[in-house]
DNA sequence: GCTGATAGTCAGCAGTGCTGACGATCGATT
DNA sequence: AATCGATCGTCAGCACTGCTGACTATCAGC
């Protein structure tokens, strides 16, 4: 792609910067992990599963931010790689538990290395206090409660 | 989809913010330019060739930072909205100069002040300083070189 | 008039994320 | 215990994007 520098009437669009920052995000990303055999949503599930016991596929999903059918194809693929394994709940047997294996703990400790390090990399036009700052207000931004489906009034539907 | 707040170990991951900031500002684009019958994307091709005068299709792509496949089709949906109207270059016969149509310059107007209240919107949550620093950390991030295709240093690839 | 490069177009492919359906299982009710 | 609605995982199929590769028309240089 003829990437040009971004043109004025673009470069104050938040659209247009979320998205090339993610985009730019993103090659980094799969460049830096792909000494690894994984991408970021990978990584990203090992630390999930790493932070959290005993998660369900669900409640992987859940955290992740993705659709359920989504965690299959990405629980499948960690599965082939060996680096997580199912095991159905014995409390409850709709449940697929997912756990790290000994080679998944090794395998994220590993990335985890590497993705700071990119991120470190991505961010180094930034001062420290600004790079700390565009955390700050990113996270602040996301979990801020969305303005989407036409806000239920309704408790019970919380 | 199940969205629960970040979990901890994803909420400093850059991977994870930028793509869901990306996609929560899409959705309060989508929803507020509905009803201008455009999305983002068409917003920002009626900006661009506002901006600019005389563009092919490529350099507009160029601009934006699509693939000229991509431009293709592009354009017929907003030639299809009578917004903008091709028209092939005399200097040149082989580009197409994309113009914006009366309309499509008073869409342009509405709409733009439609996603300016939508971004006001979407950065409430932030401190209007911080809210600018946001804009500018995202500016300096993606307009930085990116570490990506091993740079030549031949010249004659410039 | 050739030749190589460029602009626009299109078909086709890959990645992603969703919906809708299904079987298995659970919890509650009767 | 039989039944009913809900939940979890799975899969097929669709939509949207963005790309590659091929093709045509056109250009610029020789």
């Amino acid at each position: 792609m003829t990437r040009d520098a971004p043109p004025e009437v673009l470069s104050s669009r938040l659209g247009y910067l979320l998205k090339h920052a993610y985009l730019r995000l993103s090659e980094e990303s799969a460049r830096a992990l792909a000494p690894y055999g994984i991408d970021g949503r990978e990584l990203a599930v090992l630390a999930v599963l790493d932070a959290h016991d005993e998660l369900s596929q669900l409640e992987a999903a859940g955290k992740l931010g993705v659709d359920r059918t989504t965690m299959v194809g990405l629980v499948d693929a960690l599965e082939g790689k060996e680096l997580v394994e199912r095991r159905r709940s014995p409390q409850d047997r709709r449940k697929n538990i997912v756990r790290l294996t000994p080679a998944g703990r090794e395998r994220l400790r590993e990335a985890e290395v590497a993705r700071q390090e990119m991120e470190r990399r991505f961010l180094a036009p930034l001062s420290g206090s600004d790079a700390a700052l565009l955390v700050r207000a990113l996270r602040s931004v996301v979990s801020s409660p969305s303005s989407a489906p036409p806000p239920s009034l309704n408790p019970r539907d919380q």
